[in-house]
DNA sequence: CAGAGTTGGCTAATGCCATTAGCTTTTAGC
DNA sequence: GCTAAAAGCTAATGGCATTAGCCAACTCTG
C-alpha cells in the first residue's frame, strides 16, 4: 500500500472541488475517499469528521470569494466597484456553488477561526465597494449587511434554479446593481 | 395498537413544526414518527419517502408565506406595502426556520405541483407590492427577482446567524427596506 | 546506513437512518 | 356481520459516518 501523499489542505481542495461537482448534500466521505485514491477511513487522518471537512471547505470557499471580489475590485469605487464586486461574487457562487454552500450557516468558533478571517476578508472588500458612497459610519453596518442580502439572495436563488426563465438572468443582475446602485446613492441625510 | 388517525396532511404539518424546533438538516423519519405516536415505518403509509415530505413541507411553507405576505399588504400600497410584505416575509421565515429551508433548493415538477401553485401566489403578492413603483411591464422580471433576492437573502442569512452583534439587526432590516425603496422609486426612465 | 518512532493506510465492526417486505388488525361500506 | 382496503407493526436490508486495532512506510537520528 503506497502512500496517497495527501494532507489536510489537498483533502479539503478535493472536497470542495467534488462538492462543486455532485452538491454540497451529495459530498460524503466515501465519495471523496474514492476521489482521493484512499479508503474511507483513512481520510479521518487528515480531517476529524464530516463536520470539520465541512468547515474547512467553508473557509476555503470565504477565502476564495475574498480573493476573487477584491481582485475584482482594483482600481474601480462607486459604481463600477460595486458591479465589480457583484459580478465576482455571483461568478464565484455560480462556479462553486458546493463549496459555497458549506459556508451557509457556518458560525466561527472565535475570532481566530478561518472561518471567521476569511469572512472579515471578503467584508472588507465590501467595505471598500461602499467607500465612494455617501454613507455614514453609522450607516456602515446596515449598508454592509444590505449589500450581504443582495449578493447573497441573488446568487443561491439563482444557484438553486429558483428564477423562471421568462427573463434572463444576466439583465436581471445588472437591473439589480442598478437598483442598489441607485438606493446608495440618495441615502437620507442625516445618519 | 389503536390507530392514530393520521393522514398526509397531519405529517406534514407535524414534520414542519419538527423542521422548525430541530432545524431542516436534524428532521429524520425516526423523529417525526416518534412524534406523531407512531413507528418509522408507518409513516411511508401517508407519504412516499423523505424527498416527498420535504417537498410537501416546502409547498406547505410557500402557501403559508402567501398567506402572511398577502395579508400583510392588504389595504397598502408603495413604500408601505414593500415594508409590510418584506416584515411579513421575515417574520415568517424566523419563526419557521425549518420550513422555510425546505423550500430552498426545491424545484416545481410541473406547472400544478403545489410548489409552482403557492410559489405563484407568492410571487402575486411581491408584484402588488410593486405595483405603485413606477416600473415598466419589461422591468417588472427583474424587479421581482430583486425583491426576492432581499427578502431571501436577509432572512436566510439572519436566520442562519450570519450577522455579527455590533448593530441592530431589525434597525438594518428597516434601512434595507428604505434603500430598496429609494432604489425603486427613482427607475430609469426608458424600459 | 540501521533502527526506532511517528504517520498514514487498511480491514473489521458498530450504530444510525431510510426504506421495503410481509403480516395483522382496525375500520368503512355494503 | 362480512369483506376489503387502509394503517399499524416487526424484521430485514443497505448506505453512511465513525472508531478500534493492526501493519507498512516514511523520517530522523545515531
Amino acid at each position: 500500500m503506497p502512500r496517497a501523499g495527501l494532507d489536510p489542505a489537498s483533502v479539503v481542495a478535493a472536497g470542495a472541488a467534488l462538492a462543486d461537482e455532485v452538491g454540497f448534500a451529495g459530498l460524503t466521505m466515501g465519495l471523496l475517499a474514492e476521489r482521493v485514491g484512499v479508503r474511507t477511513p483513512s481520510l479521518y487522518k487528515h480531517i476529524a469528521n464530516q463536520d470539520d471537512l465541512n468547515r474547512r471547505i467553508a473557509a476555503l470557499a470565504l477565502a476564495e470569494a475574498a480573493d476573487a471580489v477584491g481582485a475584482a475590485i482594483q482600481g474601480y469605487a462607486g459604481r463600477d466597484a460595486l458591479a465589480a464586486a457583484a459580478r465576482a461574487f455571483r461568478d464565484f457562487v455560480l462556479t462553486h456553488p458546493g463549496r459555497y454552500a458549506a459556508t451557509i450557516g457556518v458560525e466561527p468558533t472565535g475570532p481566530d477561526d478561518p472561518i471567521a478571517v476569511a469572512g472579515e476578508r471578503l467584508l472588507g472588500s465590501f467595505t471598500a465597494v461602499l467607500r465612494a458612497y455617501p454613507i455614514g459610519l453609522e450607516e456602515m453596518n446596515h449598508a454592509l449587511r444590505a449589500l450581504r442580502s443582495f449578493f447573497h439572495g441573488f446568487a443561491t436563488l439563482q444557484s438553486g434554479h429558483a428564477f423562471q426563465w421568462s427573463a434572463d438572468v444576466d439583465d436581471s443582475f445588472e437591473w439589480l446593481i442598478a437598483l442598489v446602485d441607485r438606493g446608495l446613492r440618495s441615502t437620507p441625510v442625516a445618519g
